[in-house]
DNA sequence: CTGTTAGCGCGTTCAT
DNA sequence: ATGAACGCGCTAACAG
């Protein structure tokens, strides 16, 4: 039987001898800090590549005898999906810290920059080491994300990204690819064509500009689905129901709905008053008690979930794995989108 | 602002003191070695639940000098999707090593009981910790999975359970949901009803025999829906592409097909040499490069999916669990079902 | 039966 | 600029 023998790892031992040097030169060049001559480190860098030693990061946090802090910026109070978000990450608090790893949560008042670089510039690195944020493209979040990684304090985006900056990684789903697989499933919904509304939030939303460009460029492989120009009800649920009545009422013979922002409360208000559930084909996104009320009464076909259970994870996950000095995650594959039936649900 | 102030973890210190006796009697009973009179352990446990003790698995492991060794054994030769779970499992024997975990992995010669029960009864607990099985419910692999327990080795089922058993956890999908899915999607892409399809290997495996069961209760909500006796391809690409070809041929108002075994590669040559690939809806279980060539050419609508780096991943997380003495998994989630059409591939 | 002690891989004073 | 020594939470070999 071909048995598989691992070699023991390499550790700070094997690299100091292998580099002539002491333990704690080692770990000044593995933490960069400074009082290392240049060609001493070069000799450190070079016998931990020949090693291939990887440190470990449980040992080192038990010497350090110190958890890795996360805080998590999180907008309350717009959107139902952020609370989702929040919500998995207090579900991880315990679990996390047996992993000496320290969760804490922010939730900012509102969909402020004002009040996320408030927050951020505030962190120091002694009391955090990574700040995962949901933050809006603007000026000043991008300059405060800057300050914040020159402090020494990591930043990952989550959601949203933000491209252009020093941010360590990014955590979300691929918006477009939503809007196409919608546009996908709408498309077999209807094999005889007919006219297909979208409900939007904000095109000025990056996400629902991704997700209706998606959807657009899929139907357009389906002759026969009409696309009504997308209506914008801004994620309120009042607004959204009142839209919704307005575009039942006008088009007898709608075929399907696209909910591509976060007002499903209010999507779903108008599709009960007007008891229109049987023939009308509506894909809505976020997985909440409300669409999950959808799904079960049939209301609701399909819906669509940006895992923020997943996202989570992925992002403590990263973490980890850039505390130990990383540059940036290779393995940067976006958070899968998972779909679900009324038959799926957990 | 509301800072978390977390408490500092209790070590085996603290129970030491509290419980009144020393560390390696603490020791003793948290690893229930034998050596303590029964007075003293309940005093270690006492303090260990009124303190909320954790122990920490990083520490325990760093001190063993030891990693924790996991044996994945996998049937070889039967199945496509038995690759793909190997594969997973390949592919994290790297970052596994990181935190201590030891993979290793058997590739079982046939879906043989006899080849099963050789391999497991071979394991002893100094090199193994947990055997992670995907076996099937013979009286032999049930002693077996016994006498594995009884000498220490945990077992861990996979993919399918063996529910009177001794293992300690179940890592798989449920396949009723996953039958219920594909009606569900199937009821929707066929509006007008029709004639659907159901491609299985063998009524006799378990999984198999779930799908079908699913997919019949909710099939049963679309009158529409007409279905066709199961065939049974044995998941072989000659014998399934055979029966589907002769499908084809003699029902040429099909509406759509149904794949719930591992044939797909015979199905896809079925559907690409009658060339009918566009009025027939198709759903197919399992991702492999066979049935992501057909989600992009059209040929395959939608692929359920059982997620096998999920299962691994999750095996992996419920060994490190496991490992501490807990008794079961409470939070003994199935791995979701993932949902693929051709845009949302990885 | 129970306690003492050394050491796992790493970080961190404090000397040198 | 560099090294020696101690401690983090836990286990194990050896005393008592």
């Amino acid at each position: 039987m071909n048995e598989i023998t691992t070699p023991r790892r390499a550790t700070v031992h094997d690299v100091a001898r292998a580099a002539g040097v002491s333990l704690a030169t080692v770990d000044r060049v593995l933490n960069n800090r400074p009082g290392v001559r240049p060609t001493t480190a070069r000799k450190v860098a070079d016998a931990v590549t020949s090693l291939g030693f990887q440190r470990d990061l449980s040992a080192s946090l038990l010497a350090r005898a110190r958890d890795l802090q996360v805080r998590f910026l999180i907008p309350a109070g717009s959107n139902e999906f952020m609370d989702s978000l929040a919500d998995a990450a207090s579900r991880r608090i315990e679990s996390a810290l047996i992993e000496r790893l320290q969760i804490a949560i922010t939730r900012l008042p509102l969909l402020d920059a004002r009040a996320l670089v408030d927050s951020l510039d505030v962190l120091m690195p002694h009391q955090c080491d990574c700040a995962v944020i949901v933050g809006t493209e603007e000026p000043a979040v991008l300059a405060s994300v800057e300050e914040a990684t020159r402090r020494g304090v990591m930043v990952m985006t989550l959601v949203s990204d933000l491209p252009g900056s020093s941010r360590r990684h990014f955590i979300g789903i691929d918006n477009v690819a939503a809007g196409r697989t919608a546009a996908s499933l709408m498309g077999r919904f209807c094999p005889q064509g007919g006219k297909i509304a979208l409900v939007a939030g904000s095109m000025h939303l990056h996400d629902h500009h991704d997700r209706l460009e998606g959807f657009r460029a899929v139907a357009a492989e389906y002759p026969g689905l009409e696309l009504l120009e997308p209506l914008e009800g801004h994620d309120e649920h009042q607004e959204t129901q009142a839209l919704v009545e307005q575009l039942l009422a006008r088009h007898s013979d709608l075929g399907g709905i696209y909910n591509l922002g976060a007002g499903t409360t209010g999507l779903l208000a108008a599709l009960r008053r007007t008891r229109r559930t049987g023939s009308l084909r509506v894909i809505a996104h976020e997985l909440s008690d409300c669409s999950r009320a959808g799904l079960a009464d049939g209301s609701i076909d399909v819906v669509l979930d940006q895992n923020p259970d997943g996202e989570i994870g992925a992002a403590l996950a990263a973490v980890r794995t850039l505390a130990l000095g990383a540059g940036t995650l290779e393995n940067n594959e976006p958070i899968e989108i998972r779909i679900f039936l009324r038959d799926n649900l957990g």
